[in-house]
DNA sequence: GCCTCGGGATAGAGCGCTCTCCCCGGCCGC
DNA sequence: GCGGCCGGGGAGAGCGCTCTATCCCGAGGC
């Protein structure tokens, strides 16, 4: 980089070969004689050469390079960038999307691009930036229900895929977890252990994960004689799985059982029954979702559903490759079954 | 993305102008009629144009975009790479840096490239990309002391910044924190406080600032005439933070005032000392490190000592574009001051 | 012995942009 | 009135790579 960078030429030059064939050496196509092989691969040694890739990119238009989108809600005025980006990474949960997606991209020497569409100019930055061919494609993870982005990535024809179904259909790929599943799981687990009277925290009911959770869960109580099932939205904090249990608990001192749809919420519903005196697991026994690394911290641990994130998001790198490459043209999704992960809460 | 892109040639046929001035228009360059500024600007409206990043770089040599690489140490051949990005993103801290560093770039519609170097291999990798001119630059984001990569850069002529002092002197700009400064005021809190019998959980001494936050804190214990200060060394970790202070508290069944090198770790000895059946801060006061998310949802909140990480990402990279755009040639460093955040705990 | 065939290498035409040079025409100074 | 200057625009040469079309040459077929 610092002085003059040496090109393919410089090295044909050197090898006393043509540019072409050096192309080819480096790109293993075709059959080239092994001798001429050996001594363009020395010539490149020799000239310290490293392909450029915008020069690459130029013709192949390809990048290398793929966005991973971390996208919000309509427009949150309030919140301004920082707060959003600050939050976001708060979240462990997106760590391990991060992990699963650089698992799948870096064996193929790829890139995540990281970028951020919170708001409408982020957005139509975001849009503008991919169609300028900043990267080869997108990986959306969509923090609100009604998010904007996914529609205008299908219009504007960049690959893209989805981590969990968008609220509104659109054409476009996505992974998503068996919700109603870990609902099921978590409802048989407090029912097996005899919990009877039996409570739910539920997620934003505007996210369709939540519903669908608490549509399994619900589902699971009404099948084996639990019609009812007292209910209190939260909002996936800590604040609010604290607020939404303070409710739940006036209401019905007497609740054995609590299911919480994440875990940080769970740590909330955990902290306000100790509180109010209650012991884990031996008076009300708790499960949450996610297995996040606060289901460890969490004083007792947590029974959790486990979500296997890094594979969804290993998953969403390779189905946004097949469209990119072209190999894969219609839009598809990747179910993933939950596990029950028993800890002490529960 | 989907029919053949339009390119400058299309626009300033559309606009009936040559490329050199649509060029000039769209990059604000020279005086250039208002009228024809218009009509071009119409052009790229009605064609939907969107320039091409990739031939733009080739002549630029400039990507707009610069590596954010998150170093590991020489080798750790038992941990792979899934559990090293895991690890490094269930860490608040790195989150806080994207979101610092995310907040200089985006204005300037840059964005950062995800990079990991954990192992020989996928050091060379990503040396290897960095040469290709996948990027302008790299902030590093080192998690060991000994790690190789910035020399390595400093070599190959990269453009780089550091996030924290390395161990061996390299010519190479970087961001760090007033260490020091911070145990300092630790100490000082848990003096003024009345506690007297003061143990400290350091981070792993191989690292700097480790190093830095003990002799800091050791520094100022004896100035306040306490020469002797119990020292267990802790690996950053809330399981290294439990061990550490298990050790300490059967040595030191009197203490009353702790000092940990992390947050983490504080949450690990605050578990402890009320598994013992101290209470927090009652009977044994606890001052953490970092001020990150876990310092808020530990039990007892933490008193700690808050880095400015946004603030130092931010000029991490701030002075990562002063070196790529040649303003600045000589390698620099700044440094900043720590703040102590007072919350429960102590 | 001539023609065909095909492996192996080359020449050269772009990819879409930037930017340096150059040109044109009007305005100023002398 | 003429030359120089300057604002505004165009032509065209690359940037470094890929890839198609083409060429060369030795081997095989009749």
């Amino acid at each position: 980089m610092s002085r003059q960078a040496p090109t393919l030429e410089d090295v044909a030059r050197v090898a006393g070969v043509s540019r072409a064939t050096v192309s080819r050496v480096i790109n293993g196509v075709r059959n080239v004689d092994p001798g001429i092989q050996e001594s363009v691969r020395q010539a490149i040694e020799r000239t310290g050469y490293a392909p450029n890739r915008a020069a690459r990119s130029l013709v192949t238009r390809r990048t290398q390079t793929v966005a991973l989108i971390v996208s919000g809600a309509g427009d949150t005025p309030g919140e301004e960038q920082n707060a959003f980006t600050a939050r976001v990474f708060a979240d462990p949960f997106f760590g391990r999307v991060v992990s699963g997606v650089v698992g799948y991209l870096r064996p193929r020497s790829m890139h995540p691009l990281l970028m951020f569409a919170e708001s409408a100019e982020t957005r139509s930055q975001v849009l503008a930036d991919l169609r300028q061919g900043s990267a080869d494609g997108a990986l959306v993870v969509s923090t609100h229900a009604d998010d904007p982005l996914p529609a205008l990535l299908a219009d504007a024809g960049v690959p893209a895929v989805l981590f969990a179904r968008p609220s509104r259909p659109v054409r476009l790929s996505y992974v998503d977890l068996a919700h109603r599943e870990g609902a099921r799981l978590a409802a048989e687990h407090l029912l097996n252990r005899g919990c009877r009277r039996i409570v739910t925290v539920t997620g934003p009911l505007g996210v369709a994960a939540s519903q669908d959770r608490l549509a399994g869960f619900r589902d699971t109580m009404a099948r084996r004689g639990h019609p009812y099932v007292p209910v209190a939205e939260g909002g996936f904090t800590l604040d609010s799985g604290m607020a939404a249990m303070s409710g739940l608990l006036s209401e019905h001192p007497d609740v054995d059982g609590v299911f919480a749809a994440n875990d940080l919420m769970a740590q909330g519903v955990c902290q306000i029954l100790r509180e109010r005196g209650r012991q884990v697991p031996d008076d009300v026994a708790v499960v949450g979702f996610d297995d996040s690394s606060v289901a460890v911290t969490c004083r007792p641990p947590l029974t959790t559903v486990r979500q296997p994130v890094e594979e969804m998001a290993a998953a969403m790198a390779a189905l946004l490759d097949e469209h990119i490459r072209g190999v894969r043209t219609e839009p598809t999704s990747l179910i993933f079954d939950p596990e029950l992960v028993v800890r002490a809460s529960a």
